[in-house]
DNA sequence: GTAATGTCTCTAGTGACTAGAGGTTCAATA
DNA sequence: TATTGAACCTCTAGTCACTAGAGACATTAC
């Protein structure tokens, strides 16, 4: 049994962020000592860990909720759990997308202007004042 | 002279946005009729047109204060605009640099489950768990 | 026994909005 | 001119996933 700091360490997730998943209910309400303070074990920290992993994979809470309850109960089909993952891929292919697009116009708008001028001169804030200045849309 | 609808409405800004951007200080306090509503003018226009440009484009309202800060001072050097909009190109790479990082790990954790079985076997719900089953750091 | 560090709960703040309540004004029609 | 209905007003609170800080209590090392 452990203390919630050394909890944090093991996982690098920090300690506020730990009563913060709890109190979501993503993970179960520890053990107290007798003076209140929480205490884990081996499973309280593989939980965490894969809300960790989860979590830096994009995963919203919401999302990691809903796999949480999939992994309480092996013997349901796991399609939720596939749906999840391939939507999350979807929705980071969408991000790339996206901001590919905003990289092109950046890139374009930045090399506009060399920052020697003076703000009246500048194509930075002319492109951002016209769109019209834009090679296509994003 | 025109209504925040219909500024809205040419914006595509929405109403309650245009508010919060005035409370933040990007719009200056538009003129009101004797009835206590907003009236914009062209000048509403451009403004609003730059700050949703801006916006799409990914800066932040902080980054936004400081462009129209250059805006309304043509005189001015414009190095910082360089500078914001360079840090911003830079911020836009990092994410995509990351995304596509995941944008991996996700499709290889798509494909090792169909959907089909039960969660116990899921792949998905494994490599979730165990860090250690993925190709690289992300 | 004491001191330092860790932990507790609670409230409030972040960014960029969005939603809703309850009331007022405007513009178009009858 | 009177009425209606849409648009507008302010204010508060909610979103997401935390993060920060205050003030009090617990644990651990010496």
């Amino acid at each position: 049994m452990f203390s919630i700091g050394e909890l944090s360490k093991r996982t690098k997730v920090k300690v506020p962020t730990i009563r913060y998943y709890e109190e979501m209910g993503l993970l179960a309400e520890a053990e107290r000592t007798s003076g209140n303070q929480r205490r884990y074990d081996k499973e309280g920290l593989e939980r965490l860990s894969f809300i960790r992993h989860a979590r830096d994979l994009g995963f919203s809470i919401e999302a990691i909720s809903s796999l949480i309850e999939l992994q309480d109960h092996p013997d349901r089909s796991c399609e939720a759990a596939t749906d999840i993952a391939v939507s999350q891929l979807a929705d980071v292919r969408a991000k790339i997308k996206r901001l590919k697009l905003l990289e092109r116009e950046l890139t374009r708008i930045s090399k506009g202007c060399d920052g020697h001028g003076v703000s009246e001169d500048c194509y930075v804030l002319a492109s951002l004042a016209d769109h019209e200045l834009c090679e296509r849309e994003h």
